[in-house]
DNA sequence: ATTTTAACAGACTGACCAGTCGGTTAAAGA
DNA sequence: TCTTTAACCGACTGGTCAGTCTGTTAAAAT
C-alpha cells in the first residue's frame, strides 16, 4: 500500500470539498489538513489555488473530449455517433462527478488565462456536437424542425445537468441513466424513418452492455 | 419617474452583479455602492448578505411553482400539462434568467435554515413534474419504458441549462427557444399513438403564439 | 410643535484567509 | 563523503470584507 504523491492527494481531497462547499467557502488550510500536507507543501505543488482549480477543469475537459472524438471516429453514422456521445457522456459520470460538478459550478472562479484556456477545449466539444446534430439532419436521419444549436444545447443541458442530482446510492446505476437518456435523445431528434431503421442497430449496441431493469 | 425603494435597488443591482461575478465575488460594499446607497441602508433592508441571497431564491421559486400549478390547474391531460409546464418554465427566462442562474450557482452559499426553506419549494415544483409524468404514463399518453423520475431530470435538465447559454441578443427568442424545447420533450415522451392524436391540439397552442421562423 | 421612529449614511473593527518566507529533511548527484 | 536540490513544514503578514455602531435626516404620529 503505497502512500500516494503529495499532489494527487491534494487534488482527490479538494475536489471533494469543492464539490460539497464550493471553491471559495474551501481554505487552502483546510486543504492542506484534509489532505495531509501543509501550506508549503500545496505552495510547492501549485503556483496558487487557482491553478488547482484550473487543474481540475482541464483533466476533466480533456478526458471527455477524448471521448467525443473517439465516438466520431470509431462510428460512421450521425444517429450512432450521437448514441455514442450520449451514452459516453453519461457512462463518464460515474469516475468524474466532483470535477463536473466543479467545471460547472466553479468555472466563473477561474482566473483569465485559465479561464480562456478551459473556454477553448469547451468550444471544441460544443462544435463537435453542432457538426454533428448538423450532418444528422443533413443525411436525413434527424428531424429538420429542430435546429442545430438548440438541439445541441438541450442535450447538453439533459447529461450535464446530472450532477446535480446523480447518486451512486441512488435508485439506478449511471449504466441505465445513460441508456434511458439515450433513448431520449433518439426519439426526439430521429425522423420516423430513421428511427425504425436504427431500431436493430441501438438494440445490438444495448445488448453489449447490461440491459435496462 | 419615480425612484424605487432601497430594497429594490438592492436586489436588482445585486442580482446582475451576483449572476455576472458570483455571490462571494461580489462584496457588500459593491452593491451598496452600484444601487446608490450605504452600508447603513443595506443592513436596514436585509439582515445579511445571507438573507439578500434568500430573498432572490425564494422571488424566483414561488414565480414557478406558481406558474406550474396553473399549467396543471388549466389543463386536464398529461400532454397539454407538460406541454404548458415547459412552455411556461423556458418563458419565464424573459424575466427571470438573472434569478435562474443565481438560484442554481449560489444556492450552496445559503445558510441553513434558508436552505431548507428554498429546498422545500424545489422538491414540491419537482414532485409536481413526477406526478405529471406519472399520470402522462399511467393513461398511456407517454411512453412506458421511460422512468418518471429519470425523465422528469432530463426535462429539467434540458431547460434549467438554458440559464447557461441564452442570451437576448442571440439568434433565437425565448418564444422560439420554447417551441423548441416543447417539440424535443414532447417527441421524447408521448407515444407515438398519443402524437399523431395531440398533433392538432399542438398546433393550435402554437398558433396563439407566433410562429417559428 | 414636539416626540418618535423609520430610513438611511459612512467610518471603523475584528475575523478570516491566500500567499510568503525562512527554515528542515531526505533523496539524488558528483 | 560532501553538495545540491526537491519536497515539504508552519508561523506570520497584509489585504479584504461582512457586519457594527454612532450618528443624521425626515416623515409620521400625537
Amino acid at each position: 500500500m503505497k502512500k500516494k504523491p503529495t499532489k494527487e492527494r491534494i487534488i482527490d481531497t479538494a475536489l471533494l470539498l469543492f464539490e460539497e462547499y464550493g471553491f471559495h467557502a474551501v481554505t487552502v488550510d483546510r486543504i492542506v489538513k484534509e489532505s495531509g500536507t501543509s501550506k508549503g507543501g500545496f505552495y510547492h505543488n501549485f503556483k496558487s489555488k487557482d491553478e488547482l482549480l484550473y487543474t481540475v477543469h482541464d483533466s476533466f475537459i480533456t478526458y471527455i473530449l477524448d471521448k467525443a472524438e473517439d465516438a466520431y471516429n470509431r462510428y460512421d453514422t450521425p444517429a450512432e455517433r450521437l448514441y455514442e456521445t450520449v451514452k459516453s457522456f453519461v457512462m463518464m459520470f460515474e469516475l468524474y462527478r466532483p470535477h463536473v460538478t466543479v467545471f460547472y459550478q466553479e468555472s466563473l472562479y477561474l482566473s483569465k488565462e485559465y479561464f480562456d484556456n478551459i473556454k477553448r477545449k469547451r468550444n471544441r466539444y460544443k462544435q463537435m456536437m453542432f457538426r454533428l446534430v448538423e450532418e444528422g439532419i443533413a443525411c436525413g436521419e434527424f428531424r429538420k424542425e429542430i435546429p442545430v444549436q438548440i438541439t445541441s444545447m438541450a442535450i447538453f443541458g439533459m447529461t450535464n445537468w446530472t450532477y446535480k442530482w446523480y447518486k451512486e446510492t441512488g435508485e439506478y446505476s449511471i449504466k441505465e441513466i445513460a441508456n434511458i437518456y439515450t433513448d431520449i435523445v433518439m426519439n426526439a431528434v430521429l425522423t420516423k424513418e430513421a428511427s425504425m431503421k436504427t431500431e436493430y442497430v441501438r438494440f445490438f449496441l444495448s445488448s453489449n452492455q447490461d440491459s435496462i431493469v
